[in-house]
DNA sequence: GGTAC
DNA sequence: TTTTT
DNA sequence: TTTTT
């Protein structure tokens, strides 16, 4: 055994205590600011060295990728070494990982593409329009979280009673449509890749047995937000036998109206006998003052696990309470106050400003704008999530699949070639009515020349530009790709011509795509290079784009 | 050795973000906006809490972001655009024993409204 | 002699009418559908009446436009297409001292529904 | 004196009493069913016969074009004389009589027309988007219930008090524009006919004196749902001096959600000092039962002026109440003992199912339709608000008067004739920048060839099409010019080619139309023809339209 | 780029 | 109204 | 949510 007092060395009672508990169930309660993320990253250090377990026997999930990518980075920092084989992701992305692997026995086109939100909004929206269903009592975003509540329910569509119920049966049938025009598509929503890997592992034995030897202990963090399907998943793949040291804070659940279900972390102990329970209370964050009032004000709620944040720090000053005589006032009262504070040296990125809905941040940036202050909105615009972007994703996603509707759909007129909406709809019509793909209905459409003259001739050409960029693309490297794409598809022209400096960063965006691409391939501190050239790196390309968009803010 | 500085200073900016997203961050000083009855906890239009001990449980994730201070705000009047709400303070801040740093304004009557 | 026959009986339908048309008019039987709480008196989502008195009178306009017979109706649970909701009868069923014509069946527990 | 007894002979003492009662301020508090439109029309036989009042000295109002005519005709048939030259007739009729009257001194053009609540809602939605104001923040519906509200309270925008509260004084300078626009198009609104005709009597002495001369005696029906601009109009007609007969019902007040005010007849007695008060609480309608039932009710309420209902009838059927299940077995219950009843030999014509809201129909419809049973929906679609009624009174107002953009607008591509919403846009942002009005814009347009052409020659045609219409119909008959517009403009052909049985219909609305308007220029039973030939009919015609939408009911 | 369905 | 993928 | 002009 190496030594490995070195590992404990700078922690608490409570986070040493944690760090080397025996192999088995253990549940860390963290507090806020208690030094969770250190908890965990010298737990699995501890793992490797006093235990003795292979990077490849752990896996630490997370829920998001910045979470994931700090643990990494803190453990390589620790050990010293580089630990690219240990399965650190978030759930989608372990789940991701699980189903491109084993994409035969999940039953998946070996290209499966995953869609965002945004993109199952579009689909959900699509088929309301198809099957002429009333918008006004089946609002789509409320049918799209019907969608994405049942899989996180780890329901399908047969799975749902209904009760008699009408209207509930017509949402059922709403998600089996869906879910066939997904599967058409080979397209995969964030729900259906912790579902299908859920029933993956469920429903083969062996590979269930595989991945359970493998796991010698499995970490989870922020455990008090694992909806019922992550628990599920988390219960199967453990076999309540693999020791799970999970990770979280009751008291800072505050997805529940996302799924996410507290009774998870709070019935930790019962449904996994054995749990060794530590708290961390001491903070290393905050003042007396501040944690006085927070303890005090959570000690309100009923059913706590139970916790009391302290410190060897400073008392502080009270926790203060300003009121303004409209929101006007208060704005301006705000900004005041950071000014003073900036002025007496404060740094600026040390102060924040909270509040609970984004409609409140207008007053607030205008008040900071008026007064001269520089700000940021935190997690403001993503990148991933701009419209040119989403566009040049379309376009290398029909590359590796023509019958991507969504996709197709997303880019047959852009930029704009002649085929209007009434086009579309005549292909549409087909490709509902033949239960054939957009393309394949663009293709028997100009094969009996049910479209003639100029739409038939638009058609061709966008068919003719997609495979040109096929044979194009065959041989470069995934930056080249995506430049080839971007410049011959005519997105970069079709922005240049915007008016005013929107064009502009369009093109910028787009030329970040190259260099995200070039990234990636090449690989950088924080993520392996991806194995594969070309379209193969393509396809990797386009799962990570999916799966981390938010970590890439978009500027401005 | 000038670049870092400007680019250190180029991002030396306030954040602004909500509660939500600012899980597992801090800051030396946080200012929380918004401080009253019906957005902490936020009700709906009926002035019902979905769920109360969440609502607690996000003031409680926000003011655990601060480090050194935390100050809440309040305002008597909230403008909708089509309506002007009358405000209460949030229910949380005696829980917190929050100190009263300015003391309230009299509300001014509410504009009359034409039916 | 037999057109205006034809013409009277193809005229013979029953009418529907909200209780505001219906101002003025008179039928020997007058049937009131939504003798429910939320809709007689109308509340709006928070459950508010916006003017009590007047939504007496209009049940009380609805009532006077019946010659022999007035019947009002309740129904225990009212679908929204959205949403169905548990009604409670109409106070104003208590001030008229209208007699129950059968009794209310024991409503069903709602419909779980998914988040 | 004439033998005037027969006019009191079938009333009971307190009809009698009202009936007779001495010149000077009458109130009568009228019972549900208590008689009062014979009260009414006897009182103005009364004031004829006994107290020796011409028929040009009396002003009778009301709110519906419907109570006017009953009352009329009542009159006739009590008189056994015509009496056309009695004024009786709406608020809305009655100002409009007067703004026709002296266009000049209310300061109106000559053929000014009336807009009605849809053509307002046009109006205000095209306000906002030409100014591009958030229609988030301003939904049309609000911004134009505002400004109807400020008028029936009697406010211009300049008398609206904003308290500096920016958003009032949005909707402030939306009411301000929207003004100028029916004022550059000739244009008068519901409210506007009441508030300019109490703003004519106000700023002409010599006028208002003129009628508190004329008219001898005011009377006025469902004097509780008077609003203030209304109730402002009749205290400056009669100078609380003519002698007013109000009658009304504070118990039935039920549109105080649309300004009207219980407290106008409330307070009428301590407003006309010496007013003499009877109230009639006989009821010739309904059962004790039922009336005891009502007056319990309403017993609930305070602030009430005070009645009993009374009869001397039967006893009758309690008032019962059936509960069902759900609102679909409700609908069920209902139908069946209507089933039941019909079968016992009710008429279904003397059965009616109220309810509160519009959306409660259609369950029962449903439900009636299910189980055969014939129904009418009371009030249901209006015939003046019908979309091909409502184009071809658009050209027809383009007749009259080329300046009138609402109707230009709606009728500039219907039936199409290649005028898009792109020259549409050009059209109205040039006229906007002039101020000129949509057809001046479209001339200088063509003049300075800003549009070339396909729109061009489109827009050219149109303008022709206007021309030789107004030329055709030189010396036409009223009849014969809706004729020659609905056939030469296109809009038959148009509405033949439509698919199904819609089209059909339409054209017969459209010659239903023609027939109105023959009518119209005969006269008939109920109205005087009217003065004038062509034109000069089709003026008054335009009016009648927009004042007696709800008379003539469309068909299914 | 516009109009029509 | 909040939005980790 | 009710809609007389």
């Amino acid at each position: 055994m190496e030594d490995v007092t070195a590992i404990l060395d700078s922690l608490n009672p409570d986070q040493r205590e944690a760090v080397s508990a025996p192999q088995g169930n253990l549940l860390v309660l963290a507090g806020a600011g208690s030094g969770k993320t250190r908890v965990l990253v010298h737990r699995i250090a501890w793992l490797m060295q006093a235990e003795g377990l292979s990077p490849y026997a752990l896996l630490a999930v997370t829920f998001t990728n910045k979470a994931a990518r700090e643990m990494r980075t803190r453990l390589e920092v620790l050990l010293g070494i580089s630990l690219r084989h240990v399965w650190v992701g978030t759930f989608h992305s372990i789940a991701h990982r699980f189903l491109r692997t084993h994409w035969q026995a999940a039953r998946l086109p070996q290209n499966f593409q995953i869609i965002d939100s945004d993109d199952q909004l579009r689909l959900v929206k699509r088929l309301l329009k198809d099957y002429s269903i009333d918008v006004e009592n089946f609002p789509p975003r409320q049918v799209q979280s019907f969608i994405s509540g049942c899989k996180e329910e780890g329901l399908r569509a047969q799975q749902v009673d209904v009760h008699g119920d009408a209207y509930l049966g017509q949402m059922v049938e709403l998600y089996e449509r869906y879910q066939l025009t997904c599967e058409r598509g080979g397209l995969v929503d964030f729900g259906e890749l912790l579902l299908r890997s859920l029933e993956l592992l469920r429903d083969n034995p062996t590979l269930l047995a595989h991945y359970r030897e493998r796991f010698g202990h499995v970490l989870v963090d922020e455990f008090q937000d694992t909806n019922t399907l992550q628990y599920a998943w988390l219960k199967l793949l453990t076999g309540q036998q693999t020791p799970m040291t999970v990770v979280g804070d009751d008291d800072q659940s505050i997805y529940g109206w996302r799924g996410a279900k507290v009774e998870n972390i709070r019935r930790f102990e019962q449904e996994f006998p054995g749990t060794h329970t530590v708290r961390l209370e001491q903070n290393y964050r905050s003042t007396s003052a501040i944690l006085d009032a927070a303890n005090a004000l959570i000690s309100h709620n009923s059913e706590r696990m139970g916790k009391k944040l302290w410190t060897e720090g400073a008392q502080g000053e009270p926790i203060s309470i300003y009121a303004g005589f409209n929101d006007l006032e208060e704005a301006r009262f705000i900004v005041e106050t950071i000014k003073e504070k900036v002025a007496e040296g404060f740094l600026r990125r040390e102060i924040a400003i909270l509040y609970r809905s984004n409609a409140q941040s207008r007053l607030l940036e205008e008040s900071l704008i008026r007064q001269g202050v520089p700000y940021r909105i935190y997690g403001g615009h993503r990148f991933y999530e701009r419209l040119e972007i989403k566009n040049a994703l379309a376009y290398l996603r029909l590359l590796l699949n023509r019958d991507d509707d969504a996709s197709l759909e997303r880019v047959i007129n852009v930029p704009t070639r002649g085929i209007g909406t009434r086009t579309v709809e005549i292909l549409r019509f087909r490709a509902r009515t033949e239960n054939v793909s957009l393309w394949q209905a663009l293709h028997d459409a100009l094969a009996d020349a049910k479209l003639k003259g100029r739409a038939a001739n638009a058609i061709q050409a966008f068919a003719n530009l997609i495979e040109r960029l096929d044979n194009d693309c065959a041989g470069l490297s995934l930056h080249e790709i995506i430049d080839h794409v971007i410049t011959h598809t005519g997105l970069i022209e079709h922005h240049k011509s915007e008016r005013g400096e929107k064009g502009q960063a369009r093109v910028e965006n787009l030329e970040e795509l190259v260099t995200a691409g070039r990234a990636f391939t090449q690989g950088d501190i924080f993520e392996p290079p991806v194995a594969g050239e070309g379209m193969a790196a393509l396809e990797a390309f386009l799962s990570e784009a999916a799966l981390n968009a938010g970590d890439h803010e978009a500027d401005e | 050795l000038e670049e870092p500085e400007t680019d250190l200073s180029d991002n030396d900016k306030v954040i602004l973000s909500t509660v939500h997203r600012a899980k597992g961050l801090e800051w030396e000083r946080v200012y929380i906006a918004g401080a009253s009855d019906g957005l902490m906890p936020m009700a709906n239009k009926s002035g019902e809490v979905s769920d109360e001990q969440e609502e607690r449980r996000l003031a409680y994730v926000g003011s655990t972001r601060a480090a050194k201070v935390c100050t809440l705000y309040h305002c008597a009047m909230l403008n909708l655009g089509y309506d002007t709400l009358l405000m209460n303070p949030s229910p949380y801040l005696a829980e917190m024993g929050a100190t009263p740093g300015r003391s309230l304004q009299d509300p001014l009557p509410l504009i009359p409204k034409l039916k």
